[in-house]
DNA sequence: GTCTATAGCAGGATAGAC
DNA sequence: GTCTATCCTGCTATAGAC
Protein backbone atom coordinates (compact mmCIF):
# COMPACT_ATOMS: atom_id res chain seq x y z
CA UNK A 1 0.00 0.00 0.00
CA UNK A 2 0.80 3.29 -0.68
CA UNK A 3 5.04 2.57 -1.24
CA UNK A 4 6.46 5.93 -1.20
CA UNK A 5 3.82 7.45 0.49
CA UNK A 6 2.80 6.11 3.66
CA UNK A 7 1.57 8.88 5.36
CA UNK A 8 -0.55 10.47 2.73
CA UNK A 9 1.24 13.82 2.09
CA UNK A 10 -1.19 14.90 -0.47
CA UNK A 11 1.14 14.09 -3.60
CA UNK A 12 -0.50 12.27 -6.26
CA UNK A 13 -4.75 12.02 -7.15
CA UNK A 14 -4.58 8.29 -5.51
CA UNK A 15 -3.34 9.05 -2.08
CA UNK A 16 -5.35 12.49 -1.93
CA UNK A 17 -8.66 10.54 -2.69
CA UNK A 18 -7.23 8.26 -0.10
CA UNK A 19 -7.31 10.67 2.59
CA UNK A 20 -10.92 12.88 1.93
CA UNK A 21 -12.46 9.00 1.46
CA UNK A 22 -10.78 8.12 5.27
CA UNK A 23 -12.03 11.67 6.11
CA UNK A 24 -15.72 11.55 4.99
CA UNK A 25 -16.21 7.98 5.72
CA UNK A 26 -14.97 8.56 9.18
CA UNK A 27 -17.85 11.34 9.74
CA UNK A 28 -20.43 9.91 8.18
CA UNK A 29 -19.96 5.95 6.95
CA UNK A 30 -19.08 4.22 3.95
CA UNK A 31 -22.91 4.56 2.64
CA UNK A 32 -23.50 7.74 3.80
CA UNK A 33 -20.45 8.88 1.39
CA UNK A 34 -20.74 9.40 -2.45
CA UNK A 35 -17.96 9.25 -5.25
CA UNK A 36 -19.02 12.46 -5.67
CA UNK A 37 -18.52 13.27 -2.23
CA UNK A 38 -15.01 12.27 -2.32
CA UNK A 39 -14.39 13.53 -5.43
CA UNK A 40 -15.94 16.90 -4.82
CA UNK A 41 -13.36 17.04 -1.86
CA UNK A 42 -10.52 16.30 -3.87
CA UNK A 43 -11.07 18.81 -6.74
CA UNK A 44 -11.30 16.25 -9.39
CA UNK A 45 -14.19 14.87 -11.65
CA UNK A 46 -15.77 11.22 -10.42
CA UNK A 47 -14.61 9.48 -13.27
CA UNK A 48 -10.91 10.61 -12.30
CA UNK A 49 -11.45 8.01 -9.12
CA UNK A 50 -12.19 5.15 -11.53
CA UNK A 51 -8.60 5.57 -13.18
CA UNK A 52 -7.43 5.23 -9.47
CA UNK A 53 -10.01 2.43 -8.29
CA UNK A 54 -12.17 -0.58 -9.78
CA UNK A 55 -15.05 1.52 -7.74
CA UNK A 56 -16.01 2.46 -4.40
CA UNK A 57 -16.04 -0.39 -2.61
CA UNK A 58 -12.04 -0.71 -3.97
CA UNK A 59 -11.76 2.51 -1.77
CA UNK A 60 -12.66 1.21 1.32
CA UNK A 61 -10.82 -2.13 0.96
CA UNK A 62 -7.71 -0.20 0.34
CA UNK A 63 -7.84 1.65 3.45
CA UNK A 64 -8.85 -1.41 5.51
CA UNK A 65 -5.28 -2.82 4.18
CA UNK A 66 -3.67 0.39 4.83
CA UNK A 67 -4.90 0.23 8.32
CA UNK A 68 -4.08 -3.70 8.87
CA UNK A 69 -0.55 -2.96 6.86
CA UNK A 70 -0.03 0.08 9.69
CA UNK A 71 -1.34 -1.18 12.91
CA UNK A 72 -2.80 -5.20 12.39
CA UNK A 73 0.31 -6.66 11.35
CA UNK A 74 2.95 -6.01 14.10
CA UNK A 75 1.62 -4.52 17.02
CA UNK A 76 1.04 -7.89 18.70
CA UNK A 77 4.15 -10.46 17.61
CA UNK A 78 4.37 -13.03 21.02
CA UNK A 79 8.21 -13.30 19.92
CA UNK A 80 9.25 -9.65 21.61
CA UNK A 81 7.50 -10.46 25.07
CA UNK A 82 10.56 -12.70 26.46
CA UNK A 83 13.16 -10.26 25.84
CA UNK A 84 10.96 -7.06 26.40
CA UNK A 85 10.89 -8.86 29.91
CA UNK A 86 14.57 -9.39 30.18
CA UNK A 87 15.36 -5.46 30.06
CA UNK A 88 11.78 -4.07 31.88
CA UNK A 89 9.68 -4.95 34.73
CA UNK A 90 6.04 -5.64 34.01
CA UNK A 91 4.74 -1.94 34.37
CA UNK A 92 7.23 -0.89 32.22
CA UNK A 93 6.87 -3.32 29.34
CA UNK A 94 2.86 -1.89 29.84
CA UNK A 95 4.02 1.12 29.75
CA UNK A 96 6.07 0.80 26.87
CA UNK A 97 3.88 -0.95 24.93
CA UNK A 98 0.93 1.22 25.05
CA UNK A 99 3.80 4.13 23.90
CA UNK A 100 4.49 2.55 21.09
CA UNK A 101 0.63 1.71 20.18
CA UNK A 102 -0.13 5.66 20.76
CA UNK A 103 2.48 6.38 18.20
CA UNK A 104 0.92 4.16 15.62
CA UNK A 105 -2.35 5.46 16.28
CA UNK A 106 -1.70 9.23 13.93
CA UNK A 107 -5.02 11.16 13.83
CA UNK A 108 -5.17 9.24 10.41
CA UNK A 109 -5.38 5.45 11.86
CA UNK A 110 -7.77 6.88 14.17
CA UNK A 111 -10.16 8.23 11.43
CA UNK A 112 -9.71 4.59 10.11
CA UNK A 113 -9.98 3.13 13.26
CA UNK A 114 -13.80 4.85 13.28
CA UNK A 115 -14.39 3.55 10.04
CA UNK A 116 -13.75 0.07 10.94
CA UNK A 117 -16.01 0.56 14.41
CA UNK A 118 -19.20 2.08 12.35
CA UNK A 119 -18.86 -0.65 9.83
CA UNK A 120 -18.20 -3.31 12.11
CA UNK A 121 -21.37 -5.15 11.74
CA UNK A 122 -22.05 -4.46 7.73
CA UNK A 123 -18.70 -5.11 6.33
CA UNK A 124 -17.43 -8.76 6.97
CA UNK A 125 -13.67 -7.64 6.66
CA UNK A 126 -14.49 -4.82 9.38
CA UNK A 127 -15.70 -7.52 11.30
CA UNK A 128 -13.10 -9.82 11.01
CA UNK A 129 -10.25 -7.91 11.28
CA UNK A 130 -12.05 -6.55 14.91
CA UNK A 131 -12.34 -9.80 16.02
CA UNK A 132 -8.74 -11.28 14.84
CA UNK A 133 -6.79 -7.72 15.54
CA UNK A 134 -8.64 -5.93 18.05
CA UNK A 135 -9.81 -8.54 20.09
CA UNK A 136 -8.13 -12.11 19.69
CA UNK A 137 -4.70 -11.32 18.96
CA UNK A 138 -3.86 -8.65 21.33
CA UNK A 139 -5.77 -10.75 23.94
CA UNK A 140 -3.19 -13.66 23.78
CA UNK A 141 -0.45 -11.18 23.36
CA UNK A 142 -1.61 -9.84 26.83
CA UNK A 143 -2.11 -13.55 28.54
CA UNK A 144 1.04 -14.05 27.56
CA UNK A 145 2.75 -10.52 28.74
CA UNK A 146 1.05 -11.53 32.32
CA UNK A 147 1.61 -15.38 32.01
CA UNK A 148 5.78 -15.02 31.29
CA UNK A 149 5.55 -12.06 34.08
CA UNK A 150 4.16 -14.85 36.48
CA UNK A 151 6.41 -17.38 35.56
CA UNK A 152 9.48 -15.22 36.33
CA UNK A 153 7.83 -13.94 39.47
CA UNK A 154 7.09 -10.67 38.53
CA UNK A 155 3.55 -10.62 40.23
CA UNK A 156 2.04 -12.44 43.12
CA UNK A 157 -1.25 -12.83 41.51
CA UNK A 158 -1.82 -16.73 40.15
CA UNK A 159 -4.45 -16.01 37.46
CA UNK A 160 -2.27 -14.11 35.03
CA UNK A 161 -4.10 -14.98 32.09
CA UNK A 162 -7.28 -13.34 33.71
CA UNK A 163 -5.52 -10.17 34.37
CA UNK A 164 -4.20 -10.08 31.00
CA UNK A 165 -8.06 -10.20 29.32
CA UNK A 166 -8.83 -7.53 31.95
CA UNK A 167 -6.15 -5.29 30.54
CA UNK A 168 -6.53 -5.96 27.11
CA UNK A 169 -10.57 -5.39 27.76
CA UNK A 170 -10.53 -2.20 29.91
CA UNK A 171 -7.77 -0.59 27.99
CA UNK A 172 -9.66 -1.37 24.49
CA UNK A 173 -12.84 0.90 26.07
CA UNK A 174 -10.82 3.69 27.42
CA UNK A 175 -9.53 3.70 23.74
CA UNK A 176 -13.36 3.72 22.90
CA UNK A 177 -14.15 6.36 25.19
CA UNK A 178 -11.42 8.32 23.72
CA UNK A 179 -12.67 8.24 20.56
CA UNK A 180 -15.85 8.98 21.72
CA UNK A 181 -14.77 11.84 23.73
CA UNK A 182 -12.74 13.66 20.81
CA UNK A 183 -15.82 13.38 18.09
CA UNK A 184 -17.66 14.69 20.71
CA UNK A 185 -15.40 17.67 21.24
CA UNK A 186 -14.56 16.76 24.97
CA UNK A 187 -11.04 17.05 25.88
CA UNK A 188 -9.05 13.96 26.14
CA UNK A 189 -5.78 15.08 27.74
CA UNK A 190 -5.63 12.76 31.24
CA UNK A 191 -6.79 9.24 28.59
CA UNK A 192 -2.92 8.59 28.74
CA UNK A 193 -3.31 8.76 32.79
CA UNK A 194 -5.97 6.60 32.95
CA UNK A 195 -4.11 3.50 31.05
CA UNK A 196 -1.08 4.35 33.29
CA UNK A 197 -2.99 4.17 36.49
CA UNK A 198 -4.38 0.96 34.84
CA UNK A 199 -1.05 -0.71 34.09
CA UNK A 200 -0.57 0.32 37.81
CA UNK A 201 -3.12 -1.49 39.08
CA UNK A 202 -2.55 -4.62 38.06
CA UNK A 203 0.69 -4.54 38.46
CA UNK A 204 0.36 -4.12 42.14
CA UNK A 205 -0.72 -7.57 42.82
CA UNK B 1 -43.24 4.66 23.08
CA UNK B 2 -45.69 1.78 21.35
CA UNK B 3 -48.14 1.85 24.61
CA UNK B 4 -49.90 -1.18 24.23
CA UNK B 5 -47.30 -3.01 22.48
CA UNK B 6 -43.96 -3.08 23.58
CA UNK B 7 -42.90 -6.03 22.36
CA UNK B 8 -43.75 -5.23 18.65
CA UNK B 9 -45.49 -8.15 17.86
CA UNK B 10 -46.69 -7.05 14.28
CA UNK B 11 -50.07 -5.21 15.39
CA UNK B 12 -50.51 -2.95 13.45
CA UNK B 13 -47.83 -1.01 10.36
CA UNK B 14 -46.71 1.49 12.34
CA UNK B 15 -44.83 -1.45 14.69
CA UNK B 16 -44.21 -3.67 11.81
CA UNK B 17 -42.33 -0.98 10.08
CA UNK B 18 -40.15 -0.52 12.96
CA UNK B 19 -39.43 -3.56 13.65
CA UNK B 20 -38.22 -3.95 9.95
CA UNK B 21 -36.40 -1.14 10.06
CA UNK B 22 -34.79 -2.32 13.34
CA UNK B 23 -33.64 -5.62 11.59
CA UNK B 24 -32.78 -3.99 8.60
CA UNK B 25 -30.66 -0.91 9.92
CA UNK B 26 -28.99 -3.19 12.32
CA UNK B 27 -28.10 -5.16 9.22
CA UNK B 28 -26.72 -2.37 6.55
CA UNK B 29 -26.59 0.33 9.05
CA UNK B 30 -28.99 3.59 8.65
CA UNK B 31 -27.56 4.85 5.87
CA UNK B 32 -27.22 1.69 3.84
CA UNK B 33 -31.21 1.25 4.31
CA UNK B 34 -33.82 3.35 1.89
CA UNK B 35 -37.35 3.71 2.78
CA UNK B 36 -38.00 1.63 -0.24
CA UNK B 37 -36.19 -1.37 1.60
CA UNK B 38 -38.25 -1.11 4.65
CA UNK B 39 -41.40 -0.75 3.54
CA UNK B 40 -41.08 -3.60 0.54
CA UNK B 41 -40.18 -5.76 3.94
CA UNK B 42 -43.59 -4.74 5.21
CA UNK B 43 -45.28 -5.33 2.38
CA UNK B 44 -46.39 -1.76 2.17
CA UNK B 45 -45.60 1.36 -0.45
CA UNK B 46 -43.61 3.39 0.19
CA UNK B 47 -45.80 6.11 0.55
CA UNK B 48 -47.62 4.81 3.81
CA UNK B 49 -44.47 5.18 5.94
CA UNK B 50 -45.35 8.68 5.61
CA UNK B 51 -48.91 8.40 7.16
CA UNK B 52 -46.59 7.09 10.70
CA UNK B 53 -43.67 8.66 10.51
CA UNK B 54 -42.54 12.27 9.49
CA UNK B 55 -39.62 10.87 7.27
CA UNK B 56 -36.73 8.89 7.68
CA UNK B 57 -35.14 10.10 10.35
CA UNK B 58 -37.73 9.96 12.32
CA UNK B 59 -37.90 6.05 12.02
CA UNK B 60 -34.44 6.22 13.52
CA UNK B 61 -35.62 8.54 15.95
CA UNK B 62 -38.13 6.07 17.39
CA UNK B 63 -36.26 3.08 17.40
CA UNK B 64 -33.61 5.47 19.83
CA UNK B 65 -35.99 5.86 21.87
CA UNK B 66 -37.44 2.90 21.77
CA UNK B 67 -34.01 1.38 23.26
CA UNK B 68 -33.55 3.91 26.24
CA UNK B 69 -37.30 3.66 27.13
CA UNK B 70 -36.54 0.21 27.55
CA UNK B 71 -32.58 0.22 28.70
CA UNK B 72 -31.19 3.09 29.31
CA UNK B 73 -33.79 4.47 31.98
CA UNK B 74 -34.00 2.11 34.85
CA UNK B 75 -31.07 0.15 34.74
CA UNK B 76 -28.46 1.57 36.63
CA UNK B 77 -30.33 3.77 39.47
CA UNK B 78 -27.86 4.49 42.31
CA UNK B 79 -30.59 3.85 44.74
CA UNK B 80 -30.99 0.26 44.59
CA UNK B 81 -27.55 -0.69 45.35
CA UNK B 82 -27.33 -0.18 49.00
CA UNK B 83 -30.51 -2.10 50.14
CA UNK B 84 -29.34 -5.16 47.62
CA UNK B 85 -25.91 -5.48 49.16
CA UNK B 86 -27.53 -5.67 52.42
CA UNK B 87 -29.39 -8.82 51.03
CA UNK B 88 -26.76 -10.67 48.77
CA UNK B 89 -22.66 -10.41 48.90
CA UNK B 90 -21.11 -8.83 46.61
CA UNK B 91 -20.70 -11.49 43.51
CA UNK B 92 -24.27 -12.01 44.23
CA UNK B 93 -25.36 -9.05 43.98
CA UNK B 94 -23.31 -8.58 40.61
CA UNK B 95 -24.82 -11.78 38.84
CA UNK B 96 -28.01 -10.71 40.06
CA UNK B 97 -27.63 -7.29 38.08
CA UNK B 98 -25.57 -8.88 34.59
CA UNK B 99 -28.47 -11.37 35.18
CA UNK B 100 -31.63 -8.57 34.80
CA UNK B 101 -29.61 -6.87 32.04
CA UNK B 102 -29.46 -9.83 30.30
CA UNK B 103 -33.26 -10.54 30.50
CA UNK B 104 -33.82 -6.50 29.38
CA UNK B 105 -31.21 -7.17 25.92
CA UNK B 106 -33.68 -9.20 24.38
CA UNK B 107 -32.88 -10.25 20.36
CA UNK B 108 -34.76 -6.47 19.26
CA UNK B 109 -32.63 -5.02 22.23
CA UNK B 110 -29.16 -6.03 20.72
CA UNK B 111 -30.61 -5.01 17.08
CA UNK B 112 -30.94 -1.54 18.56
CA UNK B 113 -27.76 -1.76 20.25
CA UNK B 114 -25.79 -2.41 17.19
CA UNK B 115 -27.37 -0.04 15.01
CA UNK B 116 -26.25 2.61 17.88
CA UNK B 117 -22.68 1.48 17.84
CA UNK B 118 -22.70 1.61 13.81
CA UNK B 119 -24.23 5.52 14.07
CA UNK B 120 -21.80 6.31 17.18
CA UNK B 121 -19.53 8.63 15.05
CA UNK B 122 -21.95 9.43 12.23
CA UNK B 123 -25.57 10.47 14.67
CA UNK B 124 -25.41 12.68 18.03
CA UNK B 125 -28.08 11.21 19.61
CA UNK B 126 -26.14 7.82 19.60
CA UNK B 127 -23.05 9.49 20.57
CA UNK B 128 -24.34 11.31 23.72
CA UNK B 129 -26.23 8.02 24.73
CA UNK B 130 -23.17 5.88 24.35
CA UNK B 131 -21.20 8.13 26.20
CA UNK B 132 -23.82 8.82 28.94
CA UNK B 133 -26.17 6.02 29.29
CA UNK B 134 -23.54 2.88 28.06
CA UNK B 135 -20.49 4.21 29.38
CA UNK B 136 -20.77 6.95 32.50
CA UNK B 137 -24.17 6.22 34.29
CA UNK B 138 -23.04 2.35 34.62
CA UNK B 139 -19.37 3.55 35.61
CA UNK B 140 -21.24 5.59 38.66
CA UNK B 141 -23.00 2.40 39.04
CA UNK B 142 -20.48 0.29 39.67
CA UNK B 143 -18.16 2.64 41.61
CA UNK B 144 -20.67 2.70 44.10
CA UNK B 145 -21.40 -0.70 43.55
CA UNK B 146 -18.08 -1.29 44.75
CA UNK B 147 -17.24 1.49 47.12
CA UNK B 148 -20.57 0.43 49.33
CA UNK B 149 -19.59 -3.11 49.22
CA UNK B 150 -15.77 -2.00 50.22
CA UNK B 151 -17.47 0.12 53.06
CA UNK B 152 -18.93 -2.78 54.29
CA UNK B 153 -16.05 -4.52 54.66
CA UNK B 154 -17.10 -7.03 51.75
CA UNK B 155 -14.03 -6.60 49.90
CA UNK B 156 -10.12 -5.99 50.76
CA UNK B 157 -8.88 -4.18 48.49
CA UNK B 158 -8.40 -0.32 48.80
CA UNK B 159 -8.90 0.75 45.53
CA UNK B 160 -13.44 0.36 44.86
CA UNK B 161 -13.03 2.86 42.31
CA UNK B 162 -10.62 1.34 39.84
CA UNK B 163 -12.25 -1.77 40.63
CA UNK B 164 -15.84 -0.72 39.43
CA UNK B 165 -14.24 0.96 36.29
CA UNK B 166 -12.74 -2.67 35.70
CA UNK B 167 -15.77 -4.40 36.33
CA UNK B 168 -17.93 -2.35 33.64
CA UNK B 169 -15.31 -1.67 30.93
CA UNK B 170 -14.34 -5.18 30.97
CA UNK B 171 -17.77 -6.48 30.56
CA UNK B 172 -18.36 -4.03 27.84
CA UNK B 173 -16.17 -5.45 25.81
CA UNK B 174 -17.22 -8.80 26.23
CA UNK B 175 -20.59 -7.89 25.69
CA UNK B 176 -19.08 -6.14 22.57
CA UNK B 177 -17.41 -8.99 21.61
CA UNK B 178 -20.89 -11.19 21.75
CA UNK B 179 -22.39 -9.18 19.61
CA UNK B 180 -19.54 -9.83 16.86
CA UNK B 181 -19.74 -13.10 17.07
CA UNK B 182 -23.38 -13.97 16.87
CA UNK B 183 -23.06 -11.65 14.03
CA UNK B 184 -20.21 -13.82 12.73
CA UNK B 185 -22.49 -17.17 13.09
CA UNK B 186 -20.33 -17.82 15.92
CA UNK B 187 -21.51 -20.02 19.02
CA UNK B 188 -22.10 -17.64 22.19
CA UNK B 189 -23.07 -19.90 24.90
CA UNK B 190 -19.84 -19.60 26.99
CA UNK B 191 -20.24 -15.49 27.76
CA UNK B 192 -22.79 -15.76 30.48
CA UNK B 193 -19.56 -17.81 31.90
CA UNK B 194 -17.10 -15.65 31.13
CA UNK B 195 -19.29 -12.39 33.17
CA UNK B 196 -19.40 -15.08 36.15
CA UNK B 197 -15.65 -15.45 35.96
CA UNK B 198 -14.81 -11.96 35.55
CA UNK B 199 -17.13 -11.45 39.13
CA UNK B 200 -15.66 -14.16 40.46
CA UNK B 201 -11.72 -12.68 40.20
CA UNK B 202 -12.73 -8.87 40.98
CA UNK B 203 -14.66 -10.02 44.51
CA UNK B 204 -11.99 -12.25 45.71
CA UNK B 205 -9.39 -9.48 46.14
C1' DG C 1 -4.82 10.94 -16.31
C1' DT C 2 -8.28 14.28 -16.60
C1' DC C 3 -12.11 16.05 -18.65
C1' DT C 4 -17.38 16.35 -20.65
C1' DA C 5 -21.37 13.99 -21.31
C1' DT C 6 -24.55 10.74 -20.36
C1' DA C 7 -26.68 6.35 -19.23
C1' DG C 8 -29.61 4.14 -16.11
C1' DC C 9 -31.21 3.39 -11.89
C1' DA C 10 -32.29 4.31 -6.85
C1' DG C 11 -33.03 7.78 -3.43
C1' DG C 12 -36.56 10.66 -0.33
C1' DA C 13 -40.72 12.69 -0.48
C1' DT C 14 -45.53 14.46 -2.06
C1' DA C 15 -50.37 14.86 -4.43
C1' DG C 16 -54.55 13.14 -4.80
C1' DA C 17 -57.91 9.10 -5.75
C1' DC C 18 -60.23 5.67 -3.07
C1' DG D 1 -54.70 4.56 6.06
C1' DT D 2 -53.38 2.65 1.74
C1' DC D 3 -52.89 3.02 -2.87
C1' DT D 4 -51.02 4.82 -7.87
C1' DA D 5 -48.43 8.05 -10.03
C1' DT D 6 -44.99 11.19 -10.24
C1' DC D 7 -41.19 14.66 -9.03
C1' DC D 8 -36.68 15.67 -8.89
C1' DT D 9 -32.48 14.93 -7.13
C1' DG D 10 -28.51 12.08 -6.33
C1' DC D 11 -26.16 7.85 -7.19
C1' DT D 12 -22.50 4.60 -9.44
C1' DA D 13 -20.32 3.81 -13.42
C1' DT D 14 -18.88 4.12 -18.40
C1' DA D 15 -17.66 6.09 -23.20
C1' DG D 16 -14.86 8.74 -25.59
C1' DA D 17 -12.43 13.41 -26.58
C1' DC D 18 -8.16 15.65 -25.33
Amino acid sequence: MLEHNPSLTKKNTKDRILEAAIELFAQRGYTGVSVRDITKEVGVKESSLYNHFKNKEDVLNTILELFYDEIGKTSFSLETIEEGLNHMDLSGFLQHHAFMLRQKNTPLMIKIRKIIYMEQFRDERALNFILKGIIEAPSEFYKRVFQIAHEKGMIKNNNPEMLGMIYQYTALTIFWELMLREANGEDIAQYTKKIFNLIEFLCER
